[in-house]
DNA sequence: TTTCCTGCAAATCGTTTGCATTAAA
DNA sequence: TTTAATGCAAACGATTTGCAGGAAA
């Protein structure tokens, strides 16, 4: 009933390394993990556990929590897919593969969260680390403020350069 | 016996504008809330509440860890603290006041935290979030690494410009 | 069959909260 | 006195874990 994730036509190119993945490590390829993954793998966004497992609820799926939560983990040590952390007390996981590493905007007011590459920030804290004698392995950053609505929503002008 | 923080000689000026903040707000200055302020104000690393309570501890004060919690919460509303995220699944607290604004570089091995400047990095950042259309209110860079000394350790050569 | 999963509930861990007691103002 | 803080233990919310039953290989 519940379960099945298209077995018609060709499988996504995603869930096939996720299955290529576990077979690797001879680890089973159960429903309940191809059901998490389609679930992340067809978001562009960042989804917590909760999340999914709501996803999940919706799509008339049933997998426990402790499932996703395992589920998750295989993805992330597949190298498939990141957690985040916006410090909001738990994580959020969000699709990697083809996609470049990038940093977030966040907005305080609706939670909004706008993705960006900026190159010179790239190579500037490969810099930075080197400075200090420091092999760079991976960083974070998040710039929390206010986005343009919530500005306009607060009858605040947004600032000059507004190009978005 | 386990109290009256230094009533001799002049007060620590950061003890001293806790004790203000405390009174121009109409809160009771403690000598709980000083122990715990005097703890954090010592030190110049990232403390988590246990390890203040664990301190404190060493001191033959006891103060119950909710009044740790309460207390650095009134630190971090007042300005005197900032609270930091490095992941770890718990928060830290370094003293904020008379320190810029700063980073922080990870080692993954040995823990060890670095704090740097950089200028450019700083206006950089306002410049990414006024091109979406934010407004810039705080952001987190943290880069995560290995420091000079855990790579030696480990038998790799460290970094060309290795200044340090 | 053998092995590894899944689901559930109980356990953890950092943090918060309710409440009777106690200290500051 | 009045008001607010403290300490303890219970409550919380995200995540993990133990274990009996159930699918993959």
């Amino acid at each position: 009933m519940a379960s099945s994730v298209r077995s018609e036509s060709a499988a996504p190119p995603l869930l096939d390394a996720f299955r290529r993945y576990l077979r690797e490590h001879n680890l089973p390829v159960t429903s309940q993990r191809e059901l998490v993954a389609d679930v992340i793998f067809a978001s562009t966004g960042h989804l917590s556990a909760d999340d999914i497992e709501r996803v999940l609820r919706a799509r008339g799926a049933h997998v426990g929590k402790a499932t996703v939560y395992r589920t998750l983990d295989l993805l992330a040590e597949s190298g498939m897919i990141t957690p985040r952390d916006f410090g909001e007390g738990f994580r959020r996981f969000e699709r990697a593969p083809g996609r470049r590493h990038h940093e977030h905007l966040i907005c305080m007011r609706c939670g909004k969260v706008v993705e960006f590459v900026n190159e010179r920030l790239e190579r500037m804290k490969a810099l930075i680390a080197e400075e200090y004698g420091f092999r760079h392995h991976h960083h974070r950053l998040e710039i929390f403020g206010t986005c343009p609505e919530c500005q306009q929503r607060d009858g605040v002008a947004p600032p000059p350069s507004g190009s978005r």
